[in-house]
DNA sequence: CTCTGGAAGGAAAACGTTTCAAATATAAAT
DNA sequence: ATTTATATTTGAAACGTTTTCCTTCCAGAG
């Protein structure tokens, strides 16, 4: 009924068999020309291109899918949407993939397994040629044996399973070493730790460069300084609140990215003020933390970087590379604030 | 030659015929199972449910989208992923969609009508069921003629284009319009005004809300308090720098959400302390707004559920609904903070 | 002039579904 | 027991590509 409408433009796109008939080809030749243009004469090239370019023909990537099981689509899955790793990671992964001709499927498992698995799931079913994953945890013997499985190349970001993937992360150890150790360096010897937990990668690590740092400064982990026991808002408040209402409170505190909203608001409530009652550093920098007063000083973390890499060698991978699966660092930057102050001998 | 390999799992999917054999049915049966499943008998039903079970077969989602012109994939467009529009309206869309059974493609116009072109283009191509799209400029002609010619459903977000398509937005008039009037009502009549240009819908709805609102206090717009040339932060940091370095400076500032860093950067530079030297509303609620010390009184907009309707309105219409266009308006809230003081007469 | 071999183009198969017409089985009505 | 209507099931076409296998051309060699 819609073709008869007059002001309607007809809405059957053109198809390979169109763009053969009017230029007086076999539809084979159509394809040859517009894919490899292998073993074609120049002049019945010239004649194909110039049908395609009237009619306006864009192959269906259905058939094309179909057929060739190549999909120009990679499948990119982040546990948290509104979290700045994922939102940062999938600008990084978009650019790159845009610039290579790929499109991309964005999931959002929001930390929940069952979730990731129906997101796996209908990528393997959608022929995604690829997936990039933030995992929600990178421990889960289920979640590992699904990856396994899975019959397309799969690049982790922030997240780690052995050797057996491409992985591309940031370096969480040395970067919260280096936070450690700075606060040490005030005279902080109570620091505190809040971030996720440690079943996945950036707890790990995270923990990790911390109890090394301490280590070396012949201080002991302190288990009631450390809160790594979610990953909303709600928790950060707490864990924040109950580490800073402590009688014998921490002199400084280290807290993730994503937690540093509810760590402030804790604050806020506990009247506490930086950098005179608390020292304050964050892992991953953030608009808040610069922008805020006092700015909070902060370890970078380049998550589009590692987004851009990921994808670089995601389509390595759909290119049938084959060497052994690699493990990229990404560097981070130590971005000096004044949300932390040397701490006085009589603290 | 990967077949053979001891370790691993053939990645042989089972097709439906597959599911046919083990059953002892025709393929016809089974796709009629899997779907709809009328006018088949109970104990087939079970057979064929059993069979694709045992073989964990899933359709194909190619073959699918071949054959039925139904992919259940939407393509979602916006205009700058790090902007919180963009990622919170893409969170809403997100969670309705994934609850209807419905995937999609995100892109990134990154403000830029050639990708833009190029996006819908390959939507089209991709033959995803319907679009939602923050558009970069929503009067440019070109870019309308290319949505009218798109043979799918296509929702506006935060934009408008007559009244020929549906729309989804926020009520940017009346958010601005209060802002300005309870400035005014404390007194201030110096307002100035940063956000996005008039090309697209939102510029153009808070410069309409503000006009009004002035207007109706009494009080011209005064073009050398207005800035609405650029989407970025470094335009906004350049708008804010020299609005506030004038002699006759204004007493109070309206900025949307995307150039509040830049406004409060400029304001570092400048020393200048809120509220007592200039009263400051944010036009779209973020956590730096809300966080940093003193807290910005703000107009807040929920991005988040304008995705959910938008991806609700788009599934009625892929459905076949066939109603007039309809334009939803999601209503501002106010939130009170700190950034804003009484203007003393003597000002 | 015939033969050979590579280049160029065509015809048709195949990909895995959905759907439609036809065939068969079942139930109801006479 | 027939006939008729209805419910169920089958078989095959169709969707728009890519790709494989042929056939046809031609140029150069013998």
């Amino acid at each position: 009924m819609d073709e008869s409408k007059p002001g309607r433009v007809a809405p059957t796109r053109a198809t390979i068999s169109d763009v053969a008939r009017q230029a007086g080809v076999s539809i084979g030749t159509v394809s040859r020309v517009l894919n490899k243009a292998r073993n074609v004469k120049p002049a019945l090239q010239r004649r194909v291109l110039d049908a395609a370019a009237a009619l306006d023909y864009r192959p269906d990537s259905f058939a094309q899918g179909m057929r060739s099981k190549k999909t120009h689509v990679i499948g990119v899955i982040v546990p948290d949407l509104r979290n700045p790793l994922s939102s940062e990671a999938a600008a990084g992964v978009e650019e790159e993939l845009t610039q290579q001709g790929y499109s991309f499927f964005l999931a959002n498992s929001r930390y929940e397994r069952g979730r990731e698995e129906n997101i796996l799931n209908e990528f393997a079913r959608r022929r995604v040629d690829g997936i990039i994953a933030i995992l929600a945890r990178d421990q889960d013997p289920r979640t590992v044996e699904q990856l396994r499985r899975l019959p397309m190349p799969v690049v982790l970001l922030e997240r780690e399973i052995g050797t057996e993937f491409d992985a591309v992360r940031t370096d969480q150890v040395q970067g919260t070493y280096r936070a450690t150790r700075y606060l040490a360096a005030l005279g902080h010897r109570r620091i505190a730790l809040i971030t996720v937990p440690t079943d996945n990668m950036s707890g790990r690590y995270r923990f990790q460069g911390y109890a090394e740092a301490l280590a070396d400064v012949g201080t002991e982990v302190s288990a009631d300084l450390v809160h790594m026991g979610g990953y909303t808002r709600d928790y950060a408040v707490n864990a924040a609140y109950s580490v800073l209402s402590m009688r014998n409170k921490p002199t400084a505190l280290i807290v993730s990215g994503g937690m540093l909203p509810g760590v402030l608001d804790a604050m806020r409530q506990l009247n506490l003020s930086i950098p005179d009652e608390l020292s304050l550093v964050v892992l991953g920098d953030t608009e808040l933390a610069a922008l805020t007063r006092p700015g909070i000083t902060a370890i970078r973390y380049d998550w589009a970087q590692t987004g851009r890499v990921a994808a670089r060698l995601t389509i390595s991978r759909i290119g049938g590379s084959e060497t052994p699966p690699e493990r990229v660092i990404v560097p981070y930057e130590f971005i000096l604030r004044e949300s932390c102050q040397e701490l006085a001998p009589g603290d």
